[in-house]
DNA sequence: CACGATAGACAACCTCATTGACCATATAGA
DNA sequence: TCTATATGGTCAATGAGGTTGTCTATCGTG
């Protein structure tokens, strides 16, 4: 009955945060294995918050935490890399719509792919039962939306 | 059994994220509260890198993964926030030791009584029994040291 | 004692975020 | 309809934090 002495307090965030870095670094690994070197992490939550209708640069940076500018130059880098493209909107001519290109939504399939390989290889490492327990636990600890992506603004100072 | 569709891949590695983010966050608000408002989220991260005997600025470069010109520049920082100080060494020199004032290390003390007390909170949330199974599940997937101190310089663009 | 290695400081630069300002367009109300 | 306001996008200036390159002082080794 939990006779052990429970571990201190602050090893679960690290492990929490060593975790999400083993299984982020594995995604690019592989994702870089298929035809996308040159991805970092931050950009996996910009093509989510994109989604596949596409979105504006305003609304980009609403989900992503960060001002409009920022996400313009963020949409702006990944137009050059030759994952977004921008279009106008016939239906309101101040918008501009960002939408994901082919290589984009190539990117986003191999991901969910690769993600749910990953899932595979935990659940054969711990057993179903456990890993369910684990994303249960996580779910109670942390619920709520688990796409807040404004992240990598996180760590800086203010 | 696990009749249950499996979630989604991508699902666990936004709630490790999630979960850490909160944790992280809920520490800044009641170490706020105790009289460190001007903490950031990275700067437990040098206060760990930094350690009880002190240390210089090109090895805590090296802890955090940045050259020893940006660890100078945090030292810096933080002694103008009154939690580091800097003095000589006596037998080199060269060394300037970086070592933790009283205010620094009543923020590293308050840190790991409250990372303890909100563990607590989340035993009494799910369990001790599922805590760790959590933790114990944590350890296996993301074995080794769990400080990684290079975790801030980890998220940017290269 | 001379030489290479190390610790630290200074300067220039880069990246990425910020705020402020500005223009074009859409929308609601008198 | 015409005007006021809100919204989307861009440009400019700024700041935080990182980088590399260079320089000096000091240590350790031959």
């Amino acid at each position: 009955m939990s006779s052990a002495p429970p571990p201190p307090g602050f090893e679960l965030p690290l492990r929490l945060l060593l975790a999400f870095r083993t299984i982020i670094d594995e995604l690019h690994e592989r994702i870089a294995l298929e035809g996308h070197p040159d991805l970092r992490p931050m950009h996996g939550f910009v093509f989510q918050a994109i989604g596949p209708n596409g979105t504006t640069a305003v609304e980009l940076g609403r989900r992503l935490g960060v001002s409009k500018q920022a996400a313009g130059k963020t949409v702006e880098t990944l137009e050059q890399l030759g994952y977004v493209e921008r279009g106008s909107d016939p239906a309101d001519a101040r918008r501009k719509v960002v939408r994901l290109t082919a290589r984009g939504v190539d990117c986003l399939v191999r991901s969910a792919r690769i993600f749910d390989e990953l899932r595979a290889e935990w659940s054969a490492t711990l057993g179903e039962e456990q890993l369910r327990q684990v994303e249960d636990g996580l779910r109670r600890l942390a619920p709520g939306d688990p796409f807040r992506l404004d992240t990598p603004r996180w760590f800086g100072s203010p």
